[in-house]
RNA sequence: GUGACCGUAGCUCAGGUGGUUAGAGCGCCAGGUUGUGGCCCUGGAGGUCGGGGGUUCGAGUCCCCUCGGUCACCCCA
């Protein structure tokens, strides 16, 4: 039998892979003209840097991480989102003050595969350190909102809440406990041992919806600095035209997160797992880290997400293929389509021994706009020249096909 | 981790209640056209019926296990 790729994991071939292309084009684009840096980090990570970074008690970290030991007896792990390597990074290279940094790569989290859900996804993200202000925050969501804009995804809105401080937090944690041992009976299961681990948790769970419509929002107990902030971020989207709605439920699965947090959705994807990225502030993490305070606010991405909600590009073709009527010109032809391609155009041939018709087929499939062939003519210096769309022939000198094809 | 459905040529699928050499369409290759695609015609290649075990005289068809896929829960990008 031929080995299957692993489980949730995916091989992307064109002509499929051609949205993936444009896409991760786009975003390298888009966030170097808004002033982030390429960034790479590792791959695997000590597995301490997401118990510590992430939170030892989030589904991330509990149960959907690919950990291992190496032989040196490390604990390793296959990294679940690129955030903490990238702060650690920052602590790390002494690197002071601002820091604008985009990443692109893949994640691997050990989950149930399902539409828009992998075990290995790809994640294009920005991290913005070192800035405190509400206009850092909307920043990064521009970043996220334009990538969608150029992907073609129409109807994206941006679903947006503060989850206030950590001391906020503490506090409502408390309300919201109480509030849920109230109702315990109609609680899930899970909802219920989340109670004591990460009730913030326990809002956005489908199946305690109902109970929880009406508890305690995070947003109506966040002190006044975050309250101050939330309103700058609120302005800021304002000001930028992005159209958000204030989503009081929205809390992240990630422990780092203070303040902001936001998703966007699609009316164009309505998938169960509808989120094509998210994001939000994350001031404790570089302390939660062992490193100084660091103010801070990112983004991720999920491509797999985009690619699917995105209008599928036809594939293109060849500007120019060259066909060998005759296999003594063999030779001609490869210099011939290597010249093509010195001049910037898209050229092929079949390298294959078949005949001429099966070449033109192939000329065809490939979607070639013009195909050259490479016969008898040659001798007098020229190659018949046929547009593909209409049929139409005519013969070129064989040192202006180039400028002949690049204006047609 | 839980549940439902599914797994026959490269692709999409047929293959009543188990019974001779497993089929179709599309695709692919070649030819019909001695230098020409898209339409048409002819021919050809291609399948350990996901894998393993079992029941049976006999299994693509029944049973068990396993791997994988799809969708949902959970969770998240």
């Amino acid at each position: 039998m031929i080995p299957q790729a692993p489980k949730g994991t995916d091989d992307i071939l064109p002509p499929a892979s051609e949205g993936w292309r444009r896409l991760l084009r786009g975003f390298e684009d888009l966030a170097v003209r808004y002033g982030y840096g390429f960034t790479m980090t590792p791959l695997f990570e000590a597995t301490e840097l997401f118990s510590r970074g992430v939170g030892v008690e989030t589904e991330v970290v509990e149960k959907q991480m690919y950990t291992f030991e190496d032989k040196g007896g490390r604990s390793i792990t296959l990294r679940p989102e690129a955030t903490a390597s990238v702060v650690r990074a920052y602590l790390g290279s002494g690197t002071q003050g601002v820091f604008k940094g985009y990443y692109a790569g893949p994640m691997f989290r050990y989950e149930q595969p399902q539409s828009g859900r992998r075990r290995q996804f790809y994640q294009v993200g920005v991290e913005y350190l070192a800035e405190p202000s509400p206009d850092a925050d909307v920043e990064v969501i521009e970043v996220g909102y334009r990538l969608l804009q150029q992907a073609g995804i129409t109807e994206v809105t941006v679903r947006l809440n503060s989850i206030g401080d950590p001391a906020d937090r503490a506090a409502y944690r408390e309300a919201l406990v109480a509030f849920l041992k109230d109702r315990a009976d109609l609680l899930s299961d899970e909802a219920r041992s989340r109670m004591s681990s990460n009730p913030l948790r326990v809002l956005d769970s489908k199946a305690d919806a109902s109970v929880v419509a009406d508890a305690p929002a995070p947003l109506d107990a966040i002190c006044e600095a975050a309250a101050a902030h939330f309103a700058g971020v609120v302005a800021g989207l304002q000001r930028r035209g992005i159209p958000y709605e204030i989503s009081p439920r929205l809390v992240r699965g990630l422990d780092y997160y203070n303040r902001t947090v936001f998703e966007y959705v699609s009316a164009a994807y309505t998938a169960a797992q509808e989120a094509l990225g998210g994001g939000g502030r994350y001031d404790p993490l570089a302390e939660m880290l062992g490193g100084p305070p660091v103010a801070a606010v990112g983004l991720a991405m999920g491509v797999d997400r985009i690619v699917l909600a995105m209008p599928k590009f036809p594939p293109g073709g060849p500007d120019v293929f060259v066909a060998v009527a005759d296999p003594a010109r063999r030779e001609d032809a490869i210099g011939l389509v290597a010249a093509l391609r010195d001049a910037g155009l898209w050229s092929e041939m079949d390298l294959g021994d078949r005949s001429l018709k099966a070449q033109f087929k192939v000329a065809g499939r490939r979607g070639s706009r013009l195909v050259a062939v490479v016969g008898d003519e040659w001798s007098e210096g020229l190659v018949t020249v046929r547009r593909m769309s209409d049929g139409e022939e005519r013969p070129v000198a064989i040192e202006e096909v180039a400028s002949w094809a690049t204006n047609r």
